[in-house]
DNA sequence: TTCGATGTGTAACTAAAGTTACAGAGAATA
DNA sequence: TATTCTCTGTAACTTTAGTTACACATCGAA
């Protein structure tokens, strides 16, 4: 075990800590795979085999689903603490993942393999308490994501999507062009320039090349 | 304990027997109220306190997120062998619904109180395994929505809707309204007829007054 | 049979979002 | 400095969906 996945070990201790009981702690030590990947990478892709499951430690991972070549709409993000619950019973069943995961902010992550996941819920209350609860929370979001595509109007939905990125970034000024706004929204760049421009007017963003500063979140 | 729920109680052997182990369906048996709900009444409403979940043991459950007075939108569909399983949580957390369940076709239901839940995660292997499912059967018919809002024009989200009640009902002679169509999808009375008036045109779809006949499927 | 309630058809219009096309600004690099 | 690439602004137009308004059809109850 060389020193970067030693210093990983210590992450995972030091938030992690809090949540889970030692011997858990000590079992992901055991199994998991500790890993750093570079933003723009992919933590995982649409159709591909699913035999671990991701624990992030640090940065940001951002959720999508694919409909097509250039079809595609950003879910939700995942931080430290975070786990992409779904990818678990696909493990379980050995079934493809259904969602994107692109790394937005380098990450760290541990990898734990499918086999240890059912006998852990059973050996580990806080485990089985994780599981859920990140089940639980992917849930709530897509619900965001249902109530903001059935109803609400593009621009909203915009600055709710910028708002949610300064949240995530902790920064409120978003390195960001219209064209990925667009991607992430499924929309198209002229349509994103335009209502980007209304909401500056409603002194709600100041636009700069490269750069969306957000006033009100 | 009257004879319908005796009843009950055999249905839930029936069905459950072969998912639940004996010891499992005994402490449903001991400790579930068992009750019958007509078609039109809500099982669960949105803000609702949740202190007990629901096990369907017949019939069906629209399940519907609602934004506003005239806002709504149907999500999916409980039949037997589902459950509610986003309360589950919210249960624990003593949270309220953020769903509606309307009953659309009679239903037979096992109401569980929450003490219990976390207690039988531990104690029962295929409980545990249930509600995981439940979990990430309702994940994929909230990604199924995201989907069809996203990616999906109104016409083939109306048809996709249409096919999916053929399914749940049994019956591709559907009695319902446009009014009720334009509601499940958050849409006007006027746009659905027109839309409906072309998937006849299709020759995807029959009219006749309160009901529409489904050919494709 | 009449009347009212509900459901459907359709035209005309408006609103929201997407598309095409092109100009020009700013940054990067030769 | 000139050239190229990326990003942004905007006009003009199309498509999709929502709204208003009204006619008419069907059904059930008075």
């Amino acid at each position: 075990m060389n020193s970067q996945n030693s210093n990983l070990q210590d992450k995972l201790s030091e938030y992690y800590s809090s949540i889970f009981e030692k011997e858990l702690i000590d079992d992901i030590i055991k199994v998991g795979r500790f890993e750093s990947i570079e933003s723009g990478n992919l933590l995982i892709d649409i159709g591909q085999d699913l035999t671990h499951i991701p624990l992030i430690l640090s940065g940001v991972v951002k959720i999508m689903r694919q409909e097509n070549e250039d079809e595609e709409l950003a879910l939700y993000y995942l931080e430290r603490g975070d786990t992409c619950a779904i990818s678990f019973v696909n493990c379980i069943d050995h079934k493809r993942s259904i969602f994107r995961g692109i790394v937005e902010k380098d990450v760290e992550v541990v990898f734990l393999p499918v086999e240890v996941i059912d006998d852990w819920l059973q050996k580990h209350k806080t485990w089985r308490r994780f599981i859920i609860d990140s089940y639980h929370l992917r849930l709530l979001e897509m619900v965001d994501a249902i109530d903001g595509l059935a109803f609400m109007k593009l621009k909203n939905r915009m600055l709710k999507y910028l708002i949610e990125k300064v949240k995530i970034t902790q920064e409120n000024i978003l390195d960001i062009t219209h064209q990925e706004i667009a991607n992430d929204l499924n929309s198209s760049r002229v349509v994103v320039s335009r209502m980007l421009k209304q909401l500056e007017q409603e002194n709600k963003i100041e636009m700069r090349r490269n750069k969306i500063i957000i006033e009100s979140f």
